[in-house]
DNA sequence: AATTGAATGTTATACTATAACACTCACTAT
DNA sequence: ATAGTGAGTGTTATAGTATAACATTCAATT
């Protein structure tokens, strides 16, 4: 099964991959993952159906975790007929095709930022402001990899999940604390 | 809050590091896990109640990752009146001491093989066996610090989790494929 | 026109976890 | 001694997460 493909243009993966940046437009960083999403199942041969759109755009609503049932809430007003299976088969399938990952600490959703490529994605979640930033960590997935290249265990899938405070969380907290 | 303690003889350590090698003497291994969390609930004046024990022993009574509603079925015959209540708060014990630790991936709960000295683990999660393994894996965790050490986020806990499979497994996998 | 397969609709239920309040009992401060 | 306190447990109810199983729709194929 073909799940990522690499020809996306540079322009594309830089904006992706911008989250750290002081100012972060929003609607574009939406768009470009929709417009993505698109392109690659088109490419996959795959269908982004109106609910699978719907439930990735809500997703990337914002960069927090979102709940399956926060998301059947959403989307009612949309679909009107949509019930506990319609999120779980969306989320199936966005997740199958790597727009989304699913932050197993948290029972909860994220969209992926760099669905473009094949990764490995490490999550740093906030307690405070529960936004959830990926990471490809290179240096953390080089270690392992050495971690195991003796074939004692052979890799199918990770789920790394750091839980913590982001900086400006961490900032903002340090202030209440001198209160 | 003290969590750990580290005056446990080496010769303790060692035992309960051994789970990878050839000859897993469980009963020993699951004896030494319980004596030290006796041990240590005496030094940190915290009680090891009888239903706290119990879930603790029907945790170790395999390195697979066990559900919370298995250990409510097993430990009724012991506990008439246990309801998912008695479990939970049981596990939650028992997590705080640093006795197990919840699988995120699985919603389940393995016995912690080094609860005698503060560590970082990475779980490694075998499809085929369900069993997990415990590594402290010191160069990922380098490598982890490394990735945040400009404060970028500030970590309060770690879950990695690797799910694939144990060499054992892999090795009988492939002879299913020969077959 | 019949067949197929993917997606969705629909009903029901399984599985996971916690809130809230009651009760017991050992400990201790008066 | 005794009233108060707090940890642990009992008990009831419910919240939250996820999937099984079968029905229906509809576009694409034969």
């Amino acid at each position: 099964m073909l799940y990522y493909n690499t020809h996306y243009p540079a322009a594309i993966i830089m904006t992706l991959n911008d989250l750290p940046n002081q100012k972060h437009n929003h609607k574009q960083c939406v768009s470009n993952a929709l417009a993505m999403a698109e392109q690659v199942c088109l490419e996959r041969g795959v269908q982004l159906t109106p609910i699978r759109y719907q439930v990735l755009e809500l997703i990337w609503e914002s960069h927090k975790a979102v709940k399956a049932y926060e998301l059947l809430d959403r989307i009612k007003p949309l679909q009107m007929a949509a019930k506990p299976p319609t999120i779980y088969r969306a989320l199936e399938f966005l997740s199958e095709q790597g727009f989304i990952h699913r932050v197993e600490s948290l029972n909860a959703f994220i969209g992926c930022r760099c669905s473009n490529a094949p990764h490995e994605q490490l999550l740093l979640i906030c307690k405070n402001c529960q936004e959830v930033e990926e990471r490809t960590a290179p240096k953390v997935m080089q270690a392992l990899s050495e971690e195991f290249n003796d074939a004692e265990f052979i890799v199918h899938s990770k789920a790394i999940e750091i839980h913590g405070l982001c900086s400006q969380c961490a900032a903002s907290v340090a202030t209440d604390l001198s209160d």
